[in-house]
DNA sequence: TCTGGGGTCCTAGGACCC
DNA sequence: TCTGGGGTCCTAGGACCC
């Protein structure tokens, strides 16, 4: 009598894990929002002159364009390449329902990033029947109401999900089953395991390992020695094995930091302009930060050069948590005024970390909290009127050229991290 | 006309305390 | 006078992810 129970029932503590990565999701939805861009090649950027490619479609791809590119770059490799300046609302929005679209199919559904999600269907087979027929429906519905195509990736774990949503690029559908593991991992090359980079490459070459097998036999100790304690890690990497939860919606860990950092359009060296930069970023900073309800006890100050190469970053940390951009803006300003600048600046960044996520209580003392209510009267006109409409009088001038915002697909539809100015 | 921006985690070394 | 080891907090820097 042959075994006719499905893989993903012959192990009651076997788990089934889903992958759903969108697309080209940016350039995608862009193409399902205007034919003309249907079938070509298009790319989204950020707005000005210093931006980057953030996401290609399938048919600029094809040319050798990739994210990251430099605008002179790109149209280098493909001349027809048509531009578009990405529109955040636009995939915050998309992405949000088709989240919402997955729960309906498991409440266990974490949130990678903006066009990725991983799914512990386990027990939804019941309702639903086979994983197969759960990441059909999917992305059949997510075809159907937005016009875009998914690659879905199903194993029995999260490190294995995201690997066979790889496999098979634009609109595929890879199962990895248990007992097809081993075979899998023999001749993978170490780099396809996601938080395998560059340089934890190179070291693993250099010690003539290259595939996953070969990684997942190696000796522990040997790692451990290399690594530290991610050697043992990557051993289990190697072999496929991956005991990492999905964590749901509203199960997240807290945030660490809140930041933002900004690429000018064109370098500063003038005081004063420089002052006006990082008062805006500590304005950005805090109001998010206000938004959600954190405060920090560490700023952190980053700062790139005009040569692009020459960077450094400072932090400090203070005796209380702030949240008041100006509080925000005067640690900054301390950090930057115990550096010599060498060069100008091309970029800089403020953040703030060390949070408590219990919101700060505005202070007893009467001038502190005059203050904090001119800070929450402005933070409402500007979440009512748009970012930047009412701000400090030093903003002003500012307004309308600012650096180049860049759309980030590790941005979240939801929560602090959601960087939407609106 | 060069090359974005949002994060997380880990390690090393120093200061300081018991 | 000399010896020590553990722990925490902090800064700096690097690797990695999308």
């Amino acid at each position: 009598m042959p075994d006719v129970t499905p893989y993903y029932l012959s192990d009651p503590k076997q788990r089934i894990v889903m992958h759903l990565d969108m697309n080209a999701f940016f350039a995608s939805v862009e193409q399902a929002a205007n034919p003309e861009l249907q079938g070509r090649p298009i790319a989204v950027t950020g707005s000005g002159n210093r931006t980057i490619i953030t996401t290609a479609s399938y048919e600029a791809r094809k040319f050798g364009v990739k994210t990251g590119m430099a605008i002179w770059e790109a149209k280098r490799h493909c001349p027809q390449l048509i531009l578009v300046v990405g529109d955040n609302r636009k995939y915050t929005y998309t992405s949000s329902r088709i989240m919402e679209m997955m729960q309906e199919y498991t409440p266990e559904v974490e949130i990678f990033s903006i066009d990725e999600a991983f799914l512990d269907v386990t027990h939804s087979l019941a309702m639903f029947g086979t994983p197969e027929r759960i990441a059909h429906l999917l992305k059949a519905r997510i075809r159907a109401s937005f016009g875009i195509t998914c690659s879905i990736g199903i194993a029995p774990n999260k490190l294995l999900a995201k690997l066979a949503s790889e496999m098979q690029k634009p609109d595929g559908l890879t199962v990895i089953k248990p007992e097809d593991v081993g075979r899998v991992m023999e001749r993978l090359p170490i780099q396809e395991l996601c938080g395998i980079g560059k340089k934890m490459q190179r070291h693993l070459n250099m010690m003539s390992i290259h595939t996953c097998g070969e990684l997942g036999r190696c000796d522990e100790a040997r790692l451990t020695r290399k690594f530290g304690i991610i050697g043992m890690r990557l051993k289990q990497m190697g072999q496929g094995f991956d005991d990492s939860p999905v964590i749901p919606v509203g199960r997240e860990d807290d945030v660490k930091s809140v930041g933002h950092s900004m690429t000018l359009e064109k370098d500063i060296d003038r005081r004063e302009d420089i002052l006006r930069f990082l008062l805006q970023l500590s304005e950005m900073v805090g109001r998010r930060a206000r938004r959600y309800g954190v405060a920090g006890r560490t700023v952190s100050l980053y700062v790139r050069y005009a040569d692009f190469f020459t960077s450094w970053g400072k932090q400090t940390t203070l005796r209380n948590y702030i949240n008041l951009s100006n509080e925000i803006y005067k640690a900054a300003l301390s950090i930057l005024d115990s550096v010599e600048l060498e060069q100008p600046i091309r970029l800089m960044g403020v953040s703030i970390s060390n949070l408590n996520h219990q919101a700060q209580q505005p202070s007893l003392f009467e001038e502190e909290r005059k203050r904090a209510d001119v800070t929450k009267a402005m933070d409402e006109v500007n979440e009512r009127f748009g970012n930047m409409s009412v701000t400090f009088g030093t903003l002003l001038p500012d307004k309308e050229k600012r650096g180049s915002f860049v759309i980030s697909p590790a941005w979240r539809p939801k929560g602090i991290r959601n960087v939407d100015v609106e």
